[in-house]
RNA sequence: GGAGGGGUUCCCGAGUGGUCAAAGGGAUCAGACUGUAAAUCUGACGGCUCAGCCUUCGGAGGUUCGAAUCCUCCCCCCUCCA
């Protein structure tokens, strides 16, 4: 159902991938990468933590996540981060790394998991990358051009100028700097017009033309790509709405009500834009009561869910793991056979 | 029992004779995605043999060239009085 012919190479990278990686890609010595994708609520961590059991008396494993709010402090229910036992027995990189009141980034994902993969492959291990943010997923096989990163007294500026200028306005100004990027960034789409403008002003030169330029290219290794996931769609909604009440039987509410308290974050934050703290957040400040809140935030977990079909099924040579399948079975035999070297 | 108010497409909710398959919002589905990505945005959204046709606005009749909109009766819900 998902598997679309993939023509020949990898083209899922699509336009933006660098094409000057600089090193011809060599059949690089050591373990591949094991990457375990899915929707939220899937199943990834367990199926990642039975790979680790299974395969000890083979290789030793080392888990990696891909995951833009398990890397936040502090986040740990309603993020579904694994219990602190759980962390200690079977380690994960990536975890609890950056506090909320900073925000993280696609680029520092890509650095860091970059330097976690090299040091787990030069000890002879199997890193096993796992997680459900496929931008992070991208970045990391497809490479990132090399950009300005984000300045927050640029962006604050830029905010300034997009309350009396409008939307309109901010599109119309990017098109006078960089007309091609600017013809495909819809207006209403401020995150991007924002970037967009961040970026010329940071450089000096289009987004548009630095891209074409060029810049670090595709992961190296050969890569196993498995994805986790229901075959019907109801059921993992079903699995959505279980999950969160269970979350917030375990003090989801009191764990948000401590941020706020914090006093230095505020909704607008990464961290606070997070499914279900958004939520929250907006409900003990008042905005809407309990039952509004849950059906908000279950809304937005199932539409987080749905987008991250739509990068999966995009996803080339990927492993599909269905749950009526054996996931656990089928996927030990394709780690297996890319251990073995076929799978490179 | 009496007096009001109300029943609209999955939900909320506009619409008071034609320009209404019916505003708007939500949900859902599909898609986009280069340092905010659990973010941000776009499209579709009654059915079909789809430039047209068919079926929808609680139910049944009626008025009219023409009704979700007017009339009659009935059913159900809410508020108040008893």
């Amino acid at each position: 159902m998902p598997a679309r012919a993939s023509a020949a190479g990898s083209p899922d990278c699509g336009a933006y991938m660098g094409r000057d990686s600089g090193s011809p890609s060599l059949r690089v010595k050591g373990p591949p990468v094991v990457l375990v994708m899915g929707p939220t609520a899937s199943g990834k961590t367990d199926l990642a933590l039975a790979l680790v059991d299974a395969l000890a008396g083979e290789i030793c494993c080392e888990i990696v996540s891909v995951d833009s709010a398990l890397v936040y402090r502090g986040l740990d229910i309603g993020t579904a981060k694994p219990a602190p036992a759980v962390l200690a027995r079977y380690p994960h990189r990536l975890v609890d790394i950056c506090d909320p009141a900073e925000a993280y980034s696609a680029a520092r994902f890509r650095a860091d998991a970059l330097a976690a993969i090299d040091e787990i492959r030069a000890a002879g291990r199997l890193p096993l990358l796992v997680g459900g943010t496929m931008l992070y997923f991208r970045a990391l096989l497809c490479g990132l051009t090399p950009l300005p990163s984000a300045d927050a007294g640029l962006r604050a500026r830029l905010e300034e100028r997009a309350a009396t200028l409008g939307p309109a306005g901010m599109h119309g100004w990017l098109a006078e700097v960089d007309p091609e990027l600017a013809a495909r960034i819809h207006p209403n789409d401020p995150q991007r017009v924002q970037r967009a403008l961040e970026v010329f002003h940071l450089s000096g030169r289009p987004m548009s033309e630095l891209w074409r330029a060029g810049g670090a290219g595709p992961l190296e290794p050969p890569t196993l790509k498995l994805v986790r996931s229901p075959r019907d769609r109801a059921v993992l909604h079903r699995r959505i709405a279980a999950r969160f009440e269970a979350m917030l039987a375990a003090g989801f509410a009191d764990e948000v009500r401590g941020l706020m308290a914090r006093g230095d974050l505020s909704p607008e934050q990464p961290a606070m834009r997070c499914v279900g703290y958004r939520q929250l957040w907006e409900h003990l400040r008042g905005d809407f009561d309990a039952e509004a809140m849950r059906r908000r935030a279950l809304a937005a977990t199932r539409q987080l869910a749905k987008r991250q079909y739509t990068w999966l099924r995009a996803e080339v040579d990927c492993h599909w793991l269905w749950d009526d399948e054996e996931p656990l079975g089928r996927a030990l035999a394709l780690v297996r056979r890319s251990l073995a070297g076929l799978g490179g």
